[in-house]
DNA sequence: TATCTTATTGAAATAATTACAACTTTATTA
DNA sequence: TAATAAAGTTGTAATTATTTCAATAAGATA
């Protein structure tokens, strides 16, 4: 059991959930390849790996973490949940040429709370779609 | 053809879009039902009185309008895209108890410019999600 | 009014996600 | 360490939102 499962093993447990071999693999893509990625994409990339893999535990898995406050969904696209283990207040930029999504600060006070005061605010979102300077250098 | 048809015949024209009764509906409905409704809310409801209606046509009716910049679309929930007739920059919040979605003002400007200095963009979303007043004080 | 363009319709296709039941693995405790 | 209970994994099938497509109808233009 090398460093980097024993960590997972014991942020699994502190947040509830049971390890297993699986959600460590995805845990550990996620970790590693901060793309936002779907959970197809999750699917396709381990399935070279873990040929018993399937897409219904790839979703089991990231619902798992998502409630236990270990990844958070970006729907930052209406035909797709993305998955970011970032769960920081951040906004999300999607590049409409390119498709990669980029993360950025987000002074979240800043954002208008008055109007909110007796709203009890549990996840804040900041989509912004556009074009990101590597697309606006290639026209 | 009384008044409200005859304006919305000219914001059609304006926007470069054909007029048509079923597009002059569900524009009518989304004016008057302030509510980010489904494309399937839109078509349950106006199929009671317009029976020949198609799912089709709606969302191709709600397509058209985004394009021409008459609606934009609220993805506030992966599962489902929702339609708002107000274009103009603001923030949505859902309650995750009763479901509604309400507005609020957002100072775009106070949203992190520097990190998206060299950024085109083109559209800026900002969803919030928890308990309305409503649903705190039922408790 | 004739004609061209665009909208509407409904059935079928697509794609993302979930439900479910059988089986396997993990964690617990004796 | 072995037995047991609880939870995770798998694959298929179901579900749901949305799109595709070809035929038909309606709107705009001359």
């Amino acid at each position: 059991m090398d460093v980097s499962t024993e960590v997972l093993m014991d942020i699994f447990k502190n947040r509830g959930i049971r390890s297993s071999y699986t959600r460590m693999r995805i845990m550990g893509y996620m970790a590693a390849n901060r793309n936002h990625p779907t959970a197809d994409e999750i699917y396709s990339r381990l399935i070279e790996e873990i040929p018993t893999l399937s897409k219904t535990t790839v979703y089991n898995s990231l619902n798992a973490f998502v409630e236990a406050g270990l990844a958070r969904v970006v729907t930052i696209e209406d035909n797709e949940a993305r998955y970011d283990v970032d769960v920081s207040d951040h906004g999300h930029f999607k590049c409409q040429s390119c498709g990669r999504i980029f993360d950025f600060p987000v002074d979240m006070d800043c954002i208008e709370p008055k109007a909110l005061e007796k709203f009890r605010i549990n996840k804040r979102d900041v989509y912004f779609k556009g074009i990101c300077p590597g697309c606006l250098d290639n026209k």
